[in-house]
DNA sequence: AAAATCCTCAACCGCAATGTT
DNA sequence: AAACATTGCGGTTGAGGATTT
């Protein structure tokens, strides 16, 4: 026998959320937790299927997500930790404390993939890639923002880094250079992040992760050991004001613990 | 100013892992 | 142990905004 899907998913709702929606499941959330995704939506009077709740609360809606763009020092740590781990998101999200796998998943795929052929690393294996094919796969994009990042000079320095930062590598006569160990691969990698100014690359590169990592540190603060206590910065934890006021309005939200359980609802609702 | 193209990221999908009966 | 339900994960898509032509 096949599985069987997830939900029901005639007559429910996709795409895009709406503020009403949002305002639903963190209603929801906030006041009776988290017990069976599949029973949430209906619970909450919400026309979508669990998993989309689930993944709504989880990459956009929880209390404690951290906002704005990534630093330099999460970027420098989510390369080392790909280069150990590959593609476990979650795995490499569990050391962020505030962001999603989907988070970092998208910022791998649309930035950090890119800065790293800017500096002619193989994303995959941090290994050096030819000269020739890093020049031959610049679009017209990459070049404008190569020379406006004037790091012709640093992709020399990785050329030239060696594990003491003074020798060459050794290059073979295809003007390769290969590293065996991938703790040393590691080290020179962590070496040629501090020779490079990554700092000044992103807040030239794109100015939202600098400006926005200016607002967005610790914006909320959820204590879920005893009575809660939620501190909310209000520059920055809600996008939508309503939303914000709501939260902001909200004169204490009791633990996940104290929540009341919603066991016999729940068993209920589904005789 | 308009059209074309690019880029980002929220959301979806399918599958695997885990839990429950 | 088997069947089924639920959750979690990673790959992928596509809407919409930004940028370029």
């Amino acid at each position: 026998m096949g599985r069987q899907p997830c939900c029901d998913k005639v007559g429910l709702k996709r795409g895009p959320w709406t503020i009403e929606e949002d305002h639903k499941l963190v209603s929801f959330i906030l006041n009776n937790g988290i017990h069976c995704w599949r029973v949430v939506p209906k619970l909450a009077g919400l026309l979508r299927c669990g998993k989309s709740c689930r993944l709504r609360w989880i990459n956009y809606l929880r209390p404690d997500l951290k906002r704005g763009g990534f630093t330099e020092m999460e970027e420098d740590q989510i390369i080392q930790l790909h280069a150990r781990l590959g593609n476990r998101w979650s795995k490499i999200a569990s050391h962020f404390p505030g962001r999603t796998d989907n988070e970092i998943k998208n910022h791998w795929n649309t930035r950090i993939k890119k800065k790293l052929k800017f500096l002619g690393l193989d994303s995959m294996n941090l290994k050096p890639i030819e000269q020739k094919q890093q020049t031959d796969n610049y679009d017209d994009k990459d070049k404008t923002n190569h020379q406006q990042l004037n790091d012709s000079e640093n992709v020399e320095n990785i050329k030239s880094l060696d594990s003491d930062g003074t020798k060459e590598m050794t290059k073979t006569e295809e003007n390769k250079v290969f590293w065996d160990d991938s703790d040393e691969l590691l080290n020179k990698f962590e070496m040629l992040c501090s020779t490079l100014d990554w700092g000044t690359w992103i807040s030239q590169d794109t100015n939202i992760s600098t400006t926005t990592n200016s607002v967005s540190s610790s914006s909320v603060s959820l204590d879920d050991t005893t009575t809660s206590h939620i501190s909310i910065d209000e520059s920055s934890y809600f996008q939508h004001d309503s939303l914000h006021q709501w939260v902001d309005n909200m004169d204490s939200i009791l633990s996940w613990d104290a929540f009341n359980p919603l066991d016999q609802d729940i068993s209920f609702f589904e005789k």
